[in-house]
DNA sequence: ATTAAAACATGATTTTTGTCATAGTTTAAA
DNA sequence: TTTAAACTATGACAAAAATCATGTTTTAAT
């Protein structure tokens, strides 16, 4: 059991506003996960009774649609946290939660969160932002989804990642996602995505070295995206 | 200044926690409003300084994409709450709210609900609850959008137009939308769904009388929505 | 009541996207 | 180390959906 009030991920996150007697309780609580690459935190009709805290690593929330295919909704990386949303709902989980890189999770029991809940009004304000955040997201996305071409959806993605989780030395996207998941992400058939993929390389926009790529003409995606 | 005690659409929504007291507050600091059919309550890019609370009529909460046109993410009834994510996020709203049918909103302040944030937690649980149903259903609409093809999202959203805002003694949908406003919902160009509701009509799903619209087989539109 | 604007409707055509087939490549397991 | 499975890639074709054009009907304003 190691202590929360070292942690540094914390920070990044609504329980930035526990104090110190509240994070020595959360410490004697809470459990500590190791998770593989590919390996579930929790799948789609689970009731999760608590919050996990990511403390390393990234992994995809995905929901399977009917057609059998499954939509990614968001990636989580360190510092965020997982099952708000389930949990104060009452309601079982409509995502999965699958490891992309080897993670470190911590899972704090429901009955903790809602003590913190009713003793440290900051700490709910900063729950209810970051779900709003998340609602903020999900609304343009979903416009996204609707109104724009998979061409645009894919440099937007592209950008997104980039933003988001960054690059390695080599100038390669950080995040290793195969075709399909990237697919799965804006939201078209694997081959399309992979198509298209070719001709943002043919273009000059990115360069696609083995099943790494670099974002080449950035300014030219942005424009694309819209 | 009417009373808020006494007013019934009070008890759909968050502010059913709120007691006595807190009620007469409110009464006090709020300001009623008459919105008429086609006008907007507030409108994407404006900062919202409280809450709206939705005292009759329904409105569409839409966003301008890239292409020009406008998405509705959600249709808003009496004893709905508007406007809570903007304010809460202390971020100017990304969705415009425009009346469908004339309107009576009241305005509650955000310092109001900040301090009802404070003193009741059943009501800050109550607005968490709120806000956490709105992300599942932006959820579960952003997959829909992105894996199922225009003829299932137009059987998907007939479906829920009668059984959220039921029908006129006729039959016909007590929502009335134009097409556009319909292709708007389902995210497709106004032809595409004009066509579709035509070929949904010679199939028997559906019955069009003018530009009314009468759920006929509702059975296979809940296969067809899949 | 007349008229202009908005909304509805449908055909023709093009573009976009998905599906099926096939093959090369990489990865991980035996 | 070989071998199967997973992943990447591309062509050919089909299906879905958008766009453009045009005409009708309805609605609202003068």
């Amino acid at each position: 059991m190691s202590k929360c009030e070292q942690c540094i991920v914390r920070q990044f996150s609504s329980l930035k506003a526990l104090n110190k007697e509240e994070l020595v309780k959360m410490a004697h609580c809470k459990t500590s996960f190791t998770i593989k690459k590919g390996e579930s935190i929790f799948e789609e009709g689970e009731t999760i009774n608590g919050i996990y805290c990511v403390k390393d690593g990234i992994c995809k929330l995905s929901k399977l649609s009917a057609n059998g295919k499954d939509q990614i909704v968001k990636l989580v990386k360190s510092g965020e946290l997982l099952g708000q949303r389930s949990m104060i709902s009452e309601d079982s989980t409509q995502l999965s939660a699958i490891a992309l890189e080897d993670m470190e999770v911590c899972f704090i029991p429901k009955a903790e969160i809602l003590g913190f809940f009713n003793n440290n009004n900051q700490f709910s304000m900063n729950v209810m932002r970051s779900i709003c955040g998340d609602l903020k997201e999900s609304d343009s996305h979903m416009v996204s989804m609707a109104q724009k071409s998979v061409k645009e959806r894919l440099a937007e993605t592209l950008l997104y990642l980039e933003d988001t989780f960054g690059k390695n030395s080599d100038g390669t996207l950080y995040i290793q996602l195969t075709r399909e998941e990237l697919a799965g992400m804006i939201g078209t058939a694997t081959e399309s995505c992979i198509r298209l993929l070719s001709d943002f390389n043919k273009t000059g926009l990115i360069e696609l070295i083995g099943k790494k790529i670099i974002l080449k003409d950035k300014v030219k995606l942005k424009r694309m995206a819209g």
